[in-house]
Parts: C-alpha cells; sequence; structure tokens
DNA sequence: GGGCCGTTGTGACGCCCGTCACAAAAAGAC
DNA sequence: GTCTTTTTGTGACGGGCGTCACAACGGCCC
C-alpha cells in the first residue's frame, strides 16, 4: 500500500517520539507532564537492533537507561558452569536497566533482542538530572522500581519454592497465560513462540525434562501443542498434578 | 551503673528520635534535610515487640512501612506444602515494607523479628505525603529501592542457579562473612547465631543436608564451628568443593 | 542432679531430574 | 525437490538430596 508509513530497519514500523507511543498505559514514562516529557523525547537517542543483539552486558558499568521502543528482549544470568537463566522477557514499553543506573552498580544481568527491536535509550547522567528536575519522574520510577522488586521476588518464589519440576512448568504456563493468553472454548490458549531449550531456562530445568512433561500431558489431554501456542484443556488436573503422578 | 540510660520493653536501649540515630550511613532516611527528618519524626510511631513478633504477614494490604531501629527481624515466604524460604535478614537501620507501599501491594512476605526488637512504624497515606512534598524522599526511595532490587536478583541466582546444595551453603556462608565477619589469624571468622535448620531455611535445602555438609568441612578441617560462630580455615578449598567431592 | 526439649549427627532408602546418547520430526536453506 | 540444521521425543543411567528414623548431645529450669 503507498499510504503506508515508511519502514525503518529490519523493516520496523519506526516510533519517531514518545509523545503518541500509548504502547502501555502504565509505563515508566506515561502520563508524566508535557514539560517531562518534551525533555525525555530531546535526550532520548534510538537504535534499531536484530535479532539476538546484546543490549547490556552482566558486570559492564551502567550507561544509560533503554527503552524498548518494538520488539522484545529477554534478561538472563549466566552461572559460572555455562547454563543461563532467563529471569524476564521485557515487553514494548518497559524499560531495562532502571535499577542499576540509580543504584550506580554495574548491569546486574545481560539483556538481549529476541527479535528485530527499536531500543530507546538515555544516558546515565542525563537521567539523572531529569529525575532532579522533575519530582514526578522520581514518583513514577520509585513506582516502576517497586513493582520491579515484586516481580523479583515472585520469581525467587516460583524458583526456589517449588516442590518439583512440575510445579515450576505449570507456574510458568499459567503466568504466561496471564500475559498473553486469552480465553477459548476448548481452553486457555498462550502463545508461546519458545522452544522448549528456552522454556526450561525460563524455569531452571533440563530441556529433556520439559519435553518429558509437556509430552506427558499431551498424551493424557491436559494441553494441547501446535505450532507455537499451548492450549491447556484441563486447567485443574495440571494443579492437582502431583497428586495424579503418584495414583496408578 | 546509675548513669545509664533507663531501658524500655525487653531491657532495650530506647531510641527516641531519628536525628541521633547513625546506625547506618545508607539508610533510606540518613542525610535528609532538617525539614524531611522533622517531619517524618513526628510522623512515626514507635513499638516494642518481642522476638517471634510478626510484624507484617504476606497477603494482608500494605498498612504502612516499617524501621528498624534495633532488633532484627527476618523476612520470609512460604510454600504450598507448608515449607519456608527465608529471603532476607533486616538489620537495624533498614526498612521493611517499601515495595508494597508505593506499588499499593499487599505484602508479598512475612516478617518476623528474630529477637527484642524496637520498630518504627510510618503510616501508608502520610509517607506518600512526605514524598509528594520532598523530592529528596522520593530519590532515596528509589535509591532504596534500587538496591532491593539488586539484592533480590542476588538471591534469585544464588538460589536457582548454583549447581547442588554445597554450592549454595558456601555462598550463604561467604555472604555472611561479608556482612558480620572478620578475618582473623586462623581465617574468616563468623558470627552465625543459627541453628542448622535456619540456615537450610536459607538456601533452600533440607536440614540433614546442611548438617551433612558442615560435620563433613569439619573432619576435612576446611571450618571451625564453636558456640555461634563458624570460621573458615580453608576458604579456596570451600571454593573448589566439587572437584574435591569427585576425588577419590 | 534429673528430666525435658531443641539441636545435631548419621545411616538407609528412594525418587526426581540432570546428563548422555541417539532417533525421529520439523523447519529452513538453496 | 534435497540437504542441513534445529527442535523434539525417549530410553538408560546415576547421583544428589529430600525424607524418615533414631541416637547422641547439650542447655535449661526446677
Amino acid at each position: 500500500m503507498s499510504d503506508e508509513p515508511p519502514r525503518g530497519p529490519y523493516n520496523l514500523r519506526v516510533i519517531d517520539n514518545c509523545f503518541g507511543c500509548v504502547t502501555r498505559e502504565d509505563g515508566l514514562f506515561c502520563q508524566l507532564p508535557q514539560t517531562a516529557l518534551s525533555t525525555l523525547n530531546n535526550l532520548r537517542q534510538t537504535s534499531f537492533y536484530p535479532k539476538g543483539a546484546l543490549l547490556c552486558v552482566e558486570g559492564q558499568p551502567t550507561r544509560g537507561l533503554f527503552v524498548i521502543c518494538s520488539g522484545q528482549a529477554k534478561i538472563y544470568v549466566n552461572s559460572e558452569e555455562g547454563q543461563s537463566l532467563t529471569l524476564r522477557i521485557v515487553e514494548p514499553g518497559e524499560v531495562l536497566g532502571l535499577s542499576s543506573l540509580i543504584a550506580d552498580e554495574p548491569y546486574p544481568v545481560t539483556a538481549e533482542t529476541l527479535c528485530p527491536s527499536q531500543v530507546g535509550f538515555l544516558p546515565r547522567l542525563a537521567f539523572l538530572q531529569l529525575m532532579r528536575a522533575h519530582p514526578d519522574v522520581s514518583l513514577r520510577v520509585a513506582k516502576h522500581l517497586s513493582m520491579e522488586v515484586s516481580k523479583a521476588w515472585q520469581q525467587t518464589r516460583m524458583l526456589a519454592l517449588a516442590p518439583d519440576t512440575h510445579a515450576k512448568l505449570t507456574q510458568f504456563l499459567f503466568n504466561s497465560a496471564d500475559k498473553h493468553g486469552q480465553t477459548t472454548a476448548e481452553g486457555l490458549r498462550i502463545n508461546l513462540h519458545m522452544t522448549h531449550e528456552e522454556i526450561a531456562r525460563n524455569i531452571g530445568a533440563s530441556r529433556e525434562s520439559v519435553s518429558r512433561l509437556l509430552s506427558d500431558w499431551k498424551q493424557r489431554e491436559v494441553i494441547r501443542v501446535s505450532a507455537g501456542t499451548i492450549t491447556i484443556l484441563k486447567p485443574q488436573e495440571l494443579r492437582a498434578a502431583r497428586a495424579a503422578v503418584s495414583a496408578p
């Protein structure tokens, strides 16, 4: 179509200022006074990254704040043994690196784009000045960080308190459903474009365990799997899980 | 001594205002302008709790912010199966409940005093007003929350990325050493007034595993244990651990 | 000192799950 | 289409660790 707006690198739809960006109502920078938003818009630099680009690397000094305008990024940490644990997927409108920027610490995690993405960047000092100049920004930052704390504890809870892999995978599916799920006649449909390997990294388990559990559930018709989506047919049976396993 | 100040309940030394309290340089409320500190001092209520008192309970609405003036509290979460995981020990000068207050969520954790403690309390709304009135407070809150985020991720990392219990216990000892440790001629001395059971809860392991590991290390003279203190005699051997186990 | 209770030390057992190995299937590349 | 690479499905194996069980030890209060 000739009236389509021009596309940027990687054929991404370009988001060229912060004013019209209403990706999320609860984003860090949404609903700020016009003056703050305007300053913000002048400060920001925008870049386009291919899939697999590293936005920041664990241990490197915090240069600034990233805002995912479009696309997705995953944040993860690596153990000495080489295995990695995915902590969170950052969606459009969300920010990345806020806590380490303010605490003045190195990035505690690595962030990698999952698909071609447009990413805004705010240099560290500029952002700190913005915070000082606009108390509203500080308040929003505080609120945002609170949500991060809450998510972090939830994650810890999920990983450490789950009695077994089964519970973790179940939890993971329901969490994903909360984010990208939709209720259909059949059941809860989840758009999950992840390999078993990636799921395994999210819950701190091995790829084989994930495969085994999923195929077991498929056989028992608790879930249905098809190209990138998982449908939970019997949610209650999934939760009951442990009892079902010990039954004959 | 007759010139000792009078003691409060539980024979605690009473801290009766925020001005002289210099427990920590990096506390949430330290180094604030006098006006903010003064408002703060007027708002706060102080209570004394015995050992084992629950300051807040997981899932309950957030009533306000706690400040540990003296004593200690542990924060923990419970799994459905009844086992609990200790997330952190809150020391004098630190606060508790900040993130859920700002995010306007229920307390995500339970907090319990570990010994008789003096605890300050700031009601939710009063604190939010204070934040709005004093941008400095917002900034400090943001900084504080950043540190909480960083601690939370570290914890997650420790719990989920450790290959085995050995690694977790080792990590736990070195973390404790960073907090309460002192270097002596023998080695790194740690003041740990915790039972094996409590340690186990900190690292998400069973009491027996902790006992077994510690007594193994005692026999091999890697550590020395005496009434409430553990001394690490051979730090490098502790870290090497896994290799040593598979050796004949 | 004796009794009681909380803590610690250890053995036995079993199961979950991580690892290795390899085959089947699916998805791209050309 | 064929070839290659990635993803998925399963079997076998073994080790770590959680659980149960019980004994030994120590502190504390009468």
